[in-house]
DNA sequence: ATAATCTTTCCAGTAACTGGAAGGTCAAGG
DNA sequence: CCTTGACCTTCCAGTTACTGGAAAGATTAT
């Protein structure tokens, strides 16, 4: 299959499927004599398991540390909860900014009139 | 004041404080004579003003739009709301998502026994 | 005078794509 | 056989908001 056919079925642009290849961490399974990459069932497991991985917001450097752990039976299931809890950790945190930076800005927004008059409790608050 | 006192009253990288003058969007009072930036308390009450937007998340583009309104004694608080109002749906639309990304990940995390054995649920989940 | 600490501009790199240009390939229709 | 349209290729540039570093000039302290 070409690289449409597999975009297709892993959900990932084209574009996307290419950039991956050329940072090495998915590459066609082989050339068609034209040069055109061609995709086979392992290679596209490999695109839905990257697909997976970024959309939880693994780095693409951690993506490919899952990747080389997916594939190692030897694995140790300790090192995939490390990354795992790392990043969890991460969105804790992020959770908690935004938290903070939300109730300081629904506070503002609720208290300003929004009418045509020129004062501001936000733009108050940012002067 | 050159850049450097600047940057301490306003808490901004001097880096920072240069690309903002470079992007015109805050640019220095003037120049002394051997091309120093030269600030005084109209620009640190921009800069800090520029702070503070970006720490609720506002691009670049934003500020510049909020800083135009700042310095616009005919502004509307409208046109304000209206812009912290979007923001403000962003903050939620991200904090919606972080949550279902949390409490799947954190369901993962917590069933993988992190051992030396292979098994995992989390790349089980991902593959 | 000299050394340390400014300052300048300019170039490159970050993360993870995305858009677009120029050009080769392939299958279908006339 | 030819053409058209939909593929595919590589390469370059742009995105966001800075950040690091180099080379060179300015200022300050000793």
């Amino acid at each position: 299959m070409n690289i449409s056919a597999a975009s297709k079925l892993t959900g990932l642009p084209v574009k996307t499927v290419r950039y991956y290849a050329d940072i090495n961490l998915v590459e066609a399974a082989s050339r068609s004599k034209a040069g055109y990459r061609i995709y086979n069932d392992v290679t596209v497991r490999k695109l839905t398991f990257i697909r997976r991985s970024r959309a939880f917001g693994f780095t693409i450097e951690e993506c490919r540390a899952l990747l080389g752990l997916y594939q190692d039976k030897n694995r140790t299931s300790a090192e995939v909860k490390r990354i795992a809890s790392k990043r969890l950790e991460e969105i804790e945190v992020k959770q908690r900014e935004l938290q903070a930076l939300h109730d300081e800005l629904k506070h503002l927004v609720t208290t300003c009139l929004g009418n045509q008059r020129p004062d501001c409790p936000i733009i108050d608050y940012l002067g």
